[in-house]
DNA sequence: AAACATTTTGCAACAAAGTTGCATTATTTC
DNA sequence: GAAATAATGCAACTTTGTTGCAAAATGTTT
């Protein structure tokens, strides 16, 4: 059973407001990760460019959504599992996908990343793994 | 034995100009991974902004330094091994560091990415894999 | 449900990052 | 060394992200 945008914010302590809401609605009814960019078009008419920075922010910070590197400057953002706050520590372990034919970027939720093997010395704290590739609605 | 700037560039059929074998150097000379800031920085009284994004711009295409993706917006770039190309195209397989003591974002040469496997449908081109804790010179 | 305190929002102004066109200068080719 | 080609610097501009503050909305109290 999925949660409405209101349950969310409320066990996340959050006032509930317009922008919130809609903008979680967004994220609810994305299957993909979004760019900034990618929200501010979806509701730049109702809302201030500002409010979807400091919105964006909020939700980073409170755990609701977590950013998802790439290597064009662009963070994206996408929608947490319910499980990724470990003791109070946010912790995300699956592999995201960006489709070089689409351009979307996914969580591959059922894909946790391997472990790997550092160089004497060097202490793991998180892991992210990003695959490029042709998903399989393009392939 | 280590290539000089204008060797590197004669070999990617590259003009070699002032511009272009200073911001080699600064690559051959860093051990880390460099943001644009960070190489603006280093020659912005030598050369101008635009300059200095043209050329990490043909550095790009013609293989001779790669990028890093990060989570906070800010695309790092690191000198290619000779090996990263192959069959005139660019591949990468070595898993990058970005250490939260002192910032600094290293590629781990010796570390090669483990292989993972994708969901029924997908199909990997490039992975990317980036660790972020302590180095071994902060830990 | 009205009054209060607290947050959030929109606006304006700004700062930083990245792009484009074009004339000038440097590099390569012959 | 002259002609052809390519790279650079400059100016102007667009996009992206930030900050302060007054107005509006939300939450809380009685």
């Amino acid at each position: 059973m999925k949660k409405t945008s209101s349950e969310i914010l409320k066990s996340s302590a959050l006032s509930i407001t317009e922008g919130r809401k809609n903008i979680l609605d967004i994220f609810l009814s994305s299957a993909n990760a979004m760019a900034h960019q990618d929200i501010e078009s979806k509701c730049k008419d109702k809302f201030d460019r500002v409010t979807i920075y400091r919105t964006l922010q909020t939700f980073l910070e409170k755990g609701i959504i977590h950013t998802i590197p790439s290597s064009d400057n662009t963070t994206r953002y996408a929608l947490c599992n319910d499980d990724c706050i470990v003791s109070g520590h946010h912790h995300d372990n699956h592999v995201h996908f960006t489709c070089d034919a689409c351009g979307k970027t996914i969580c591959l939720d059922e894909t946790s990343i391997p472990s790997v093997h550092l160089p004497k010395g060097f202490r793991a704290h998180q892991i992210n793994m990003i695959v490029s590739g042709v998903c399989k609605t393009c392939i």
